[in-house]
DNA sequence: AGGGAGGGTCGAAGCGCTTCGACTTCTGTT
DNA sequence: AACAGAAGTCGAAGCGCTTCGACCCTCCCT
């Protein structure tokens, strides 16, 4: 093993002159610090994380912090995970992954064992159990969702009431007159999920500010519960021209469903989706959709968590801008 | 920060009792483990990650590294993950996140810092350019999946020939007699995907042991892909009454072309995957199946790691046997 | 009764790094 | 010419833990 000594012998310096080129933390000679570089490139050296995390107090490492339910948006949370890993190491961290199974003794475990020098949760739910630990421990947290009440903390998240807003503006600007909500399962919206409650709140303030009906109908992820849904959204509406979907699983059975009974997209009826952008551009019919911007979240999340390591002020809400790409599944309301 | 001094303090012992205590490298008498224990416990010790790791020569970490292309299976790769990480902390080790973006310099760079006790490598390639690595660091490693050479490797995977011949059987049982392997993209088999091959080697041996014709037709992942290559298997093979489906992504675009073209699942043609239970379960009509055991093999994959941490033996090559679910999508060929 | 063998505990020596204070040059002032 | 201050480097003191060797008991054997 290769330590911090021989890079310093082989560069003929002082161990700590290593240190300094390395961190930067004191000026050093343009000559010594290209001998100290060479040394390192050429010996291969690597330090210690352990010794450098006992020594240095900072464990360059971000624990990253899974949802307490894990039965849904396993796709979003990869991309999530994956971006934050990428992006904390531009920045010279490593991530923790921790699954919510522990709960908040991982939170407790992390912080005392000073594990990580930050914390990362993802999902989080509206009254997590985790957030009140977030006060009592030292290293900074980030949430990527919105918890009932973000006092205090700092929170990543797409603006879902804006989205859904926007979703409802473009089915408005197109004509429709009379539009559905096809929303997560009920489960969800029982449990005041936060961002599937801010993104009916918009819709429906905008449907009323544009003069729109809108119906909202949470559904179950299966085919079954969409072909049900379906035939009770149109007994109920029949002049219906517009849906937004939020819910990725009934995404390609409710475009089956309408292809069997005959209603052509975009001609008879629109779709408009709130999902990951590979769903909208791989569905049957290339949808026109709000992304869900999953690894800007996670890019995000990581930059936030670095500002406030390096004491860097920043914003405790970083909401994202909802966009909306217009393709194959809407268009005019029929006449 | 609670230490290991105040533990012992407390407890009216010395620090080195205490790390006995956590340790249990000596023995230690009842009534003094209790006191230590309990003053664990008042004081919410947990042993400073770094000091631990440094004293210890081992960090208690697995470093988990994602595959090089991270453009497919994002919802298995994600069950992997977590199925490695709560496994890891049954046996105390938390998981370290590695995406495949560092590529082979993560390996070296994981080992020389001594971050991680062992490292677990996530759909590897054939000819994977981490592995050479492999055999010059100090930690072991685990694959899942399996390299073109995996001699000297520790490999976990599902033993996807057997999986392949599987659905053939349970098709030539139900007396089907022309059948088509519906495979992943083209790109895949050309890369020389190590599962994808498989699946279709044992495919056909079984085909050709029990006289069945099987066309393989590899396709991407779209649901116009899917709509062409329907029409092309009927017109080569208007006898097809069986689809051996390995592609996740047109499953459901497969089902909801069956039905617009009139051919009933299992009536008409019979239906067998091979996916993740969910996938199976949740599609449209509930599909017969071979399970691709994400979480097993992640649990598998961990076990390997702490066999060899601890010095046990074991297997280099853990081939998880197939299992087929029977469920809606399959029956007995039409008269 | 004496000695060997464990069982149970402690003190101290590191593990490899960061960082503080101190020391030695080298500037640029006056 | 003398000196303040900056620039550049080093030595040593830890960071909190594990582990080795040493020590002291108690027990059992001969």
């Amino acid at each position: 093993m290769v330590t911090i000594a021989e890079v310093a012998r082989r560069a003929g310096v002082s161990p700590s002159t290593v240190s300094y080129v390395l961190s930067g933390k004191r000026a050093i000679s343009t000559e010594t610090r290209e001998r100290v570089r060479r040394s390192i490139h050429e010996l291969g050296y690597h330090p210690n994380a352990g010794a450098r995390a006992l020594a240095g107090n900072r464990s360059h490492v971000i624990a990253l912090m899974m949802p307490l339910r894990t039965d849904m948006y396993l796709p979003v949370m990869m991309e999530i995970a994956l971006a934050v890993a990428t992006t904390a190491r531009t920045h010279g961290y490593d991530v923790l992954l921790l699954t919510g199974e522990e709960g908040a003794a991982a939170v407790r475990r992390i912080a005392d064992s000073a594990s990580a020098d930050a914390l990362i949760l993802m999902d989080v739910e509206l009254d997590d159990e985790r957030l009140p630990l977030l006060d009592e421990i030292a290293p900074p947290a980030v949430l990527i969702g919105q918890p009932a009440d973000p006092a205090g903390l700092t929170c990543v998240d797409l603006d879902f009431a804006a989205a859904g807003a926007r979703c409802v503006a473009h089915l408005a600007e197109l004509g429709h007159r009379e539009i559905a909500l096809i929303g997560e399962a009920p489960a969800v919206y029982a449990r005041h999920t936060g961002f599937a409650e801010r993104t009916l709140q918009g819709a429906r303030a905008a449907a009323r500010e544009l003069g729109v009906r809108m119906l909202h109908r949470p559904t179950e992820g299966s085919y079954d519960a969409m072909a049900a849904q379906i035939t009770r959204i149109f007994d109920e509406r029949p002049g219906t021209t517009g849906l937004v979907v939020q819910n990725e699983a009934v995404v390609e059975p409710l475009l089956s469903l309408l292809r069997q009974q005959g209603r052509a997209v975009p001609e008879d009826i629109s779709v408009v989706a709130i999902c990951p952008e590979q769903v909208a551009a791989q569905a049957s019919v290339r949808l026109t959709s709000v992304a869900l911007p999953a690894q800007e979240m996670g890019r995000r999340a990581v930059e936030r968590v670095v500002d406030r390591l390096e004491g860097r002020e920043h914003r405790p809400l970083d909401l994202l801008a909802p966009h909306l790409t217009d393709r194959a599944s809407s268009g005019p309301a029929p006449v």
